[in-house]
DNA sequence: ATAACAGTTGAATGATTGTTCAACTGTTAT
DNA sequence: ATAACAGTTGAACAATCATTCAACTGTTAT
């Protein structure tokens, strides 16, 4: 470990201090991992998908799914922690959907991205 | 355990049936859930973003984010298996850069996303 | 040759995370 | 009241993953 807190020399001087004056204020990368980390399962990916599609109660998307209800509600609560779904309960059942359209958008460059 | 090889009924058969019927062929979500896994950790975040300002080497990158080489080093190869950056060796130094424009697309929304 | 430095690699470790299980709440119907 | 079903929850378990450590390769300069 040296002055900079790594194990090596900085090789380029001007790069470096360039690239981390623009660097944003506070932590927002973080909060930028934790957005990407909700789309970084296949079981919250196809939840998502599924309602991008349609609005959906748990039932429907453990069938849809093969997965338990648990397994599933699991999932829904931590994308509605993370503000890309929301519920509402009509009597036993609770629907879900997206939060708001930013998330088909996501999936839409996701989907161009893998299939080029 | 049931017919649908979950543990509930299926309350909407025709929502079910209809957004099963748009599912995608083949496995396309895992492939989806694994590119945005390389978003989903703030150290890559990290690495991702610096290199959409400037192409950069290991030790110049390591010394940014207050890294070992070794930490630096694994990661990108996850992002190189992953496609999302490339690398030259010029001599002793190894230069890395992003793969394609797509990246900083991708960067984009996120950021979209988080700050609104 | 050999020293010095950039970078890579595999095993080990600790932390994070997805699913299961069992127990629970809330609503509807008998 | 009570049974039945939709959904939630917390603990436990297994799997995944990021970082560390030590040993290694490749290139340059002496």
């Amino acid at each position: 470990m040296n002055q900079f807190g790594c194990d090596c020399d900085m090789i380029h001087e001007e790069v470096v201090a360039r690239v981390r004056a623009q660097m944003p204020e506070g932590d927002r990368f973080s909060g930028l991992a934790n957005l990407y980390k909700l789309f970084a399962d296949r079981t919250r990916v196809r939840l998502l998908w599924a309602l991008a599609q349609e609005d959906m109660c748990v039932c429907d998307l453990a069938v849809l799914l093969n997965m338990t209800k648990s397994a599933i509600s699991h999932q829904l609560k931590s994308l509605r922690l993370g503000n890309l779904v929301k519920c509402e309960r009509q009597g036993k059942v609770v629907y879900y959907s997206l939060a708001d359209n930013h998330v088909r958008d996501i999936f839409a460059q996701g989907f161009a991205h893998i299939t080029e």
